[in-house]
DNA sequence: TATTGTTATACTCTATAACTATA
DNA sequence: TATAGTTATAGAGTATAACAATA
């Protein structure tokens, strides 16, 4: 989508590269059978014992999300989900070996896929885009604006 | 979601601040009645005589987005569709004098956030952003990549 | 036969609600 | 009472299929 065309449209060039950065990475993670989530699990849970609920805050996914997304990593036998031994209702997510030797491979495509895209730039454009958009981040558009979220109805019984 | 934070990410700095600006332009419209999409037909239809279809892709909508689009625009007095004088089955879109006086404002509200954006980065900095993400728009982050799609039943009689 | 606009609806995605087990 | 994880499903968003009118 086109916003408008008036000033310098900021809304469009990030939408447009956001949109299609992403589409490059879900293409390029799916050939080893990966999703971009699968992908951001692994890793984090490869870096030090983390609960599902603590890799879905880590990736900024709703909690059913992640049961989802583990369910995707058990069944491709990349993760295990393992009792902590300190709460009896966490689980663990256990990188296998074949999982861990996946993320290696996804983190080196993700890599690839910045590079490329960052490559296609003078040196000079390229570092201050990232400080740029650094900027951006943790200043003037850290916090997404309030969404008014709907309400909804109760379940119905089964 | 945060893929990754091996490299610099350019992945979650560019959905990041998208997601950012886009939910500041979203509520910002909100507060005269519109959404993106209205904006963004009302500014097209204004500029010449446009159809429905020709105001699609423009906006790189679906046209029966279009259509809910339209819906909407009709519904809020703000433009009315026309049949074209050229082709029977056309619709023109035809902005109303409310909707060319909201579109007049709703333009003013874009460039706002888009510049209260870029007023929190130096000078050169944002000069360079600009550059190097339109040098991205043209060049290697043009084209999405191919996305598998899922093929769809026929629909249900009624 | 192809295209414009429309309606109906299938599908995806995500998050809410409700539940179980445990803290 | 509150939290981790799970299941079921509501709801938003979007695109496909089919269709009527017209080219």
């Amino acid at each position: 989508m086109a916003p408008a065309r008036t000033s310098p449209d900021l809304s469009f060039l990030l939408d447009h590269t956001s949109h299609v950065l992403r589409t490059r990475m879900t293409a390029a993670l799916a050939e080893i059978g990966l999703t971009t989530r699968m992908h951001c699990v692994l890793v984090h849970a490869l870096e030090e014992e983390r609960t599902q609920i603590q890799l879905a805050e880590l990736g900024d996914m709703d909690k059913t999300t992640m049961v989802v997304t583990v369910d995707a990593l058990e069944k491709a036998g990349l993760a295990e989900r393992r009792p902590s031994s300190t709460d009896r209702r966490a689980r663990i997510i256990a990188v296998t070996a074949e999982g861990a030797s996946l993320a290696h491979r996804s983190q080196q495509i993700v890599d690839q896929v910045h590079e490329d895209a960052l490559a296609s730039l003078p040196a000079d454009e390229r570092e201050v885009l990232l400080r740029a958009l650094g900027r951006l981040v943790t200043g003037h558009l850290e916090t997404p604006a309030e969404a008014p979220r709907a309400a909804r109805r109760a379940r119905q019984a089964s």
